[in-house]
DNA sequence: GTTTCAGTGCAACTCGATTGCAAAGATTAT
DNA sequence: ATAATCTTTGCAATCGAGTTGCACTGAAAC
């Protein structure tokens, strides 16, 4: 079973607050979708769910929770930046890293928080500051 | 010190008849291109080198080499897709991953050959096909 | 020698990401 | 309260990597 971001009940409007993001509708909308995913999304998954706003102001507001840790970003191979809520005490640090799972048949990107990162060995003098790492295959859904 | 391509001293003309693509110039031409590199590189580099010639004539011969495992891709976050030469006995399956380590301050990626891919546990019935590992950071050069 | 087909070059197109600019809304100073 | 200022938002336009259509070339097959 993956542990979804089980994420504390906060609120839209509480995360916000906690993490200096000013409140605005688009903000606690986009948010609100976000949580309400157990998937990373796409821009694209995004504006196709709010209609009544705009894809650059999406794009803006995805901006701005990633510049203040309310969502990180990831690079799954499908070609588009899938976002996804951060924990209550993620600082996007590496320690806070996780594996992401793609699915090839359904193209849904998956938080894998329960697989553990394990301890990379850089060669010499080579500084570690992020880490992306995404697993390609059939989520349980489609590989049937 | 990283182990790069040690590439096994076979002449481009070799590896294209043991991978079964045809030799022309332009793939003699890039493949050399690739060999001659000790990171990897974008369809953008290639294009900065070989003036002579066409931005898709070089992009169909890396899908050519890809699809004939001459050479990997990898998507290092930069937002352009590069290339690396396969090892010699490299089928691109999960066993043969490495992680990639991208250099957020001169934008080169490196293979990392020599740190192992550890075994990784997936949710049950989630099935591995492939695996892309990035790591982000500066490397030995930029590390100052 | 002619036909056939893979490979190449050019130009055009796609599509996600990003930016410029002006209007709307919120905030601060007067 | 009103004016000045800053932030946010919406629209349209642009960017850039990737990709494709099409015609030409050159090699291989008949």
């Amino acid at each position: 079973m993956i542990r979804v971001k089980v994420s504390n009940m906060k609120s839209p409007e509480e995360i916000l607050e906690l993490k200096n993001v000013k409140c605005t509708s688009i903000r606690i909308v986009v948010l609100q979708h976000l949580l309400s995913q157990e998937k990373a999304v796409s821009l694209k998954d995004i504006e196709a769910e709010l209609t009544y706003t705009d894809r650059s102001s999406i794009f803006r507001t995805l901006k701005t929770f990633e510049k203040n840790k309310v969502i990180h970003s990831i690079e799954d191979g499908s070609g588009m930046i899938k976002y996804a809520i951060c924990s209550e005490d993620c600082n996007c640090d590496p320690e806070d890293l996780h594996f992401h799972f793609y699915c090839s048949n359904c193209g849904k990107t998956f938080c894998l928080l329960d697989t553990p990162i394990p301890n990379i060995q850089l060669p010499e003098n080579f500084k570690l500051q992020q880490a992306n790492f995404v697993i390609k295959g059939l989520c349980n859904h489609c590989n049937q």
